[in-house]
DNA sequence: TCGACAGTTCGACATTTATAAAACTGTCAG
DNA sequence: CTGACAGTTTTATAAATGTCGAACTGTCGA
C-alpha cells in the first residue's frame, strides 16, 4: 500500500475530534439520538452529519472541514439527502487499514 | 480503546517520514545492511537507528525527535547496546490497531 | 586520556493545522 | 416567494509541527 496514502489516513485520524468524527459516523451514530423509524435506512452505518455535530461539541464548520478531510483520505464517503448529508465508513479502507497492521494477507 | 491513546499512536503515523521510519524498523531494515553475522540478535525484528538513519533522508536530529514520538505513542520500544540504539516494533499495538480496524474482537 | 562516533537536546524558523465567526449556497415547507 | 435549516466557504489567528544546524552526552578503541 501506498506510504502517501496511509500516511494520509493516519494524520486523518490523528486529530482527536476527527477520531471522535470518525468513530460516530463508524457505529451510525444515529442509534437512540433519533427514533427508529425516523431513521431512513439504517443498516450500512449511515448516520446524519447533523447528529454527529451535536454529539461532538465543536462548531459546524469545524466538523464540515474535519469531515472534509476524512472524504479525501478515503475513510469516509458520504451522500446528500435533501437537505442532510449521509454519513458512512468506507469499507474498503477499514479492510486496508486492519491488513497492514495485521499483515494478514497484506506485506 | 482509549480515544487519546490511539489519536496519539495515529498522529505519530501521520508524517510520511516517521511513516517510513516505522515501517523500516518493523522489517528490521538490516537485513541486507549488515553482514548477518554482525547482527546480534536479529529474529525480533530489531534494527540499528544507525542505519535507518541513513535510509531516511532527514538528519540525525529529525530521526531522533521522530523515533521519540513513536516510543512515546507506545508503538516502538528501543534497547541501548553500547554505542548504538536497537529499535523494534511493540507487538501488542500492533495488535491493537488491528483490532480497531478490524473489528475481530475489539469494538 | 583522547578522539571518533551514535544519538540527544537546544534554539530557531517556516509551514501546517485547528478552530471560530461571518457570510454564503442549496433545499425544503408554507 | 420567503423564511428556516443543513452544510460550506472564506478569512483570520493562535498553536502545533517538521526540520535544521550547533552544541552537548555517553561509549568505545587506541
Amino acid at each position: 500500500m501506498d506510504e502517501n496514502r496511509l500516511s494520509k489516513m493516519f494524520k486523518a485520524l490523528s486529530n482527536p475530534n476527527r477520531l471522535r468524527l470518525f468513530e460516530q459516523i463508524r457505529q451510525g451514530g444515529d442509534e437512540g439520538a433519533v427514533p427508529a423509524d425516523a431513521r431512513p435506512s439504517r443498516g450500512v452505518g449511515g448516520c446524519l452529519l447533523q447528529h454527529v455535530i451535536d454529539a461532538l461539541d465543536v462548531g459546524a464548520p469545524t466538523v464540515s472541514h474535519h469531515l472534509k478531510e476524512l472524504v479525501n483520505a478515503g475513510l469516509i464517503e458520504t451522500e446528500k439527502h435533501g437537505k442532510q448529508l449521509r454519513c458512512r465508513v468506507a469499507p474498503a479502507a477499514l479492510g486496508e487499514l486492519a491488513r497492514y497492521f495485521g499483515g494478514a494477507s497484506g506485506r
